[in-house]
DNA sequence: AAAAGCCCCTGGATGC
DNA sequence: TGCATCCAGGGGCTTT
């Protein structure tokens, strides 16, 4: 669930109730994907800074460290004081005298990982390998379709892989395609520059849209303070297999690229 | 360097 | 109702 929109929906809903907060408690249930790297203890008396976002991760910055938060594929975060007692798929508690912050993730796909700092190995191992961020001006359009000049691979699957542009995930994959006419079939080097152009800007308007709507609910995303987004009522052609093209009628198709499905309309995209 | 597969885990939907 | 099967928004790691 949680994509580029996600995650910034759920930033925007604690890092400013979070930020000068003093870290009362850590609490950890079952294990997550990697463990936290530090002993919960030493977390205490700690000060929140600040709440970034880089791609799907946020970064909790502290008054030393910072903690690097993962959604996952069913994470969702909750800040509240008065949050019940941690269910069965609670694995992550960060108390604070303003709230707690509560990681619920079911299928514990997410992670969060302690680190000194930024360069620190355990950060760069996460943080390295990351592409752009298509909100940021660092996200520019003859780059970008010169990196897609050395991709062999179908564009689909050079969205999602995140080493090019961050944050975009299989929902907004989809919709972005759409939205810029593409096969999501078609080899990445085979993207002409006005069609990358296109692209490229689907990119930036439909995120920015999605974290307008509150990001998409499609099963367990909610924002922290448990409510849902509105963007899947928009979608195109994510999770419409067989339904009418919103635009010409024809039934939407689904195929699926690297064990993921993929959605489009074969008269729109027919690039 | 790039691409393709595998796998982590749980739960909901579907089919028999 | 019970049980098996398939599918799900991510992404690091290994292999080709």
């Amino acid at each position: 669930m949680p994509e580029l929109p996600e995650v910034e929906v759920t930033r925007l809903g604690f890092a400013d109730r979070i930020a000068g907060a003093q870290v009362r408690a850590v609490h950890l249930g079952k294990p997550l994907r990697w463990g936290l790297g530090i002993e919960p203890s030493a977390l205490v008396g700690r000060q929140v800074r600040s709440v970034r976002r880089r791609g799907k991760y946020l970064l909790i910055d502290l008054d030393a460290g910072l903690l690097l938060l993962h959604l996952g594929m069913s994470g969702s975060l909750r800040f509240a004081h008065d949050l019940p007692e941690a269910g069965k798929h609670d694995h992550f508690d960060l108390v604070t005298e303003r709230g707690t912050l509560r990681l619920n993730d079911p299928r514990r796909f997410g992670a969060v990982v302690y680190a000194d700092d930024e360069a620190a190995p355990g950060a760069i191992k996460l943080l390295g390998g990351l592409g752009v961020e298509p909100l940021g001006e660092s996200f520019d359009v003859g780059e970008f379709h010169a990196a897609l000049q050395r991709r062999q691979a179908p564009i689909k699957q050079v969205l999602l892989a995140g080493d090019l542009v961050v944050g975009v995930g299989n929902i907004y994959a989809s919709e972005a395609l759409f939205a810029s006419g593409i096969r999501p079939t078609l080899s990445a080097a085979r993207i002409s520059r006005p069609r990358a152009a296109r692209l490229h800007e689907a990119v930036r308007s439909i995120l920015a849209r999605a974290v307008e709507r509150g990001g998409s609910t499609l099963r367990d995303f909610s924002n922290v303070d448990g409510q849902g987004g509105y963007f899947q009522l928009e979608a195109m052609v994510y999770g419409r297999a067989g339904q009418a093209c919103r635009v010409c009628a024809t039934p939407i198709r689904q195929l699926r690229q690297g064990q993921r499905s993929t959605f489009y309309c074969p008269h729109c995209q027919k690039y």
